[in-house]
DNA sequence: GGATTGCTGTGACATGGTCACAGTGTGATC
DNA sequence: GATCACACTGTGACCATGTCACAGCAATCC
């Protein structure tokens, strides 16, 4: 990972700013800092399991399971851990165990674009092109939480397009897979409105939530990244929910107060 | 293809507005109406020569150029020809000897997003992916020109990916190729401004032009759909270009003045 | 308790998108 | 060659969104 060291260092508003700008998001820094650390700090897991998530290996072969298992590396890795940077190159094939890795594109203003998220069970193409084709990666990634994952060689991923046809499949399925992703999230970028694309979001996230009422834990500005926009334009819109009394803001959070009420928010 | 019959038939301006709403741009009906003609008004050509110009093709065996051969169909396609879109599915893959083609997705306003351009020597990802996993397909593509195609049955190609090692690589490398496209212009439309973006692409046009001085014939709404905007803001743009004496403006055609000042126009 | 940093709020302003229409050039048709 | 239909362009008003520059407050760490 070809990249400056990260510059905790400086600890002013300025150096705030800049380490945004040149792409290191502020949740990198929840908790400890994690200088030092990315992809360092592993710690064995349970390999088949994560495997088991993947099709290729349930379709294939012994010889390919067995392949599979003797290769495959299994490591966890922290949340907020860079797993590819923009300009970087990929040696090896992630899959996911557990955990949830966000792909996205930075500008050098701080603003972020979301591309798309890998969990279990699934892959991502700039990983698997960028490994397979030893190609510079144009987008970077970020683990949104700690991780279990297996390493694959990609020389090993190289081997198995020749040979194996289920390997083949997965790979294209998952191009497939995230090309129309990509499409439909652009177009809403492009298209869609704000205010209902937030509205859409917060409901998503309430659903997942379990707390009653149903709570999201998230600062304005990862909200925004989500959204493909600035922090101030989420802040503006959820200033305004509130004080419609459709939900209930506080630090970090977000609470539900009364769905109808959200859902006319969408204009 | 499926979608409803082209409506020409009704010629008032707010049937203009519904068949662009339907997904069918201007430039369809440019020269004759392309009503019926789909697909249908083919003419065979040079078959060696298209195939030549793809890698998988010069890097292929004997056996592969013979089968190529013996399984690709020529055709000649029209200008303003849907070949395929939103929902529909593809038969085969189309690899491209003239001309170029255009994919892109339109939302129900009649606001167009160009993903990408096809050319000579390139291939489709959506078209590829489309025929390899009989996807439907979420984009559009209409040729830009009158093109010539060789079509492959996907059939072949899906046999081919299981013993041809150069038609894997191919299709991979299309689809990184492809990848850092859609994302790069994902980019630009999400983060640049639109006076350089503009500036860029009449430059671009400007440098291609053969006439003196350098003209770009286009109308304000294709550019529009290009920059993935609407043709408004172009007309507005384009005139303060003019009002500062950049470029000189006609029907459908823009005449280039001094390209000191375009460049200057990026603010 | 004070310093530092992260998170949120806000006003002013610039850019870009939408809408509704008017005006104009051009080729087709009578 | 007059008319017509239609494609193309121009425009003003207005709204949505993005940007910038701060200010205030909360949490955390010494």
């Amino acid at each position: 990972m070809n990249r400056p060291p990260l510059p905790f260092g400086d600890k002013t508003r300025a150096g705030l700013n800049r380490r945004r700008a040149q792409g290191y998001p502020p949740e990198i820094t929840v908790g400890k800092t994690t200088e030092g650390e990315d992809m360092d700090r592993v710690v064995f897991s349970d390999k088949l399991q994560t495997l088991s998530r993947y099709n290729f290996f349930k379709e294939g072969s012994a010889a390919l399971k067995e392949e599979a298992m003797a290769k495959a590396v299994d490591v966890r890795v922290p949340s907020g851990t860079t797993l590819f940077d923009r300009g970087g190159r990929c040696s090896g094939v992630a899959l996911i165990g557990k955990g949830s890795v966000r792909v996205f594109i930075a500008n050098e203003a701080g603003r972020e674009m979301t591309l798309y998220h890998v969990g279990p069970g699934q892959t991502c193409p700039v990983n698997l092109l960028s490994s397979l084709l030893d190609m510079i990666t144009p987008a970077k990634a970020v683990a949104e939480c700690d991780l279990e994952v297996c390493m694959l060689p990609a020389a090993q991923v190289k081997l198995w397009m020749e040979d194996q046809a289920p390997v083949r499949r997965f790979v294209l399925q998952a191009m497939a897979t995230r090309l129309v992703d990509i499409m439909s999230h652009a177009e809403e970028v492009n298209f869609g409105r704000l205010d209902r694309r937030l509205v859409d979001f917060l409901c998503r996230r309430f659903c997942e939530s379990t707390s009653r009422p149903p709570t999201i834990v998230a600062t304005h500005e990862r909200i925004a990244f989500e959204l493909s926009t600035a922090r101030e334009v989420v802040s503006r819109l959820l200033r305004d929910f509130e004080r419609h009394g459709a939900v209930d803001l506080g630090r970090g959070r977000i609470t539900l107060k009364d769905v109808e009420l959200l859902q006319k928010m969408r204009d």
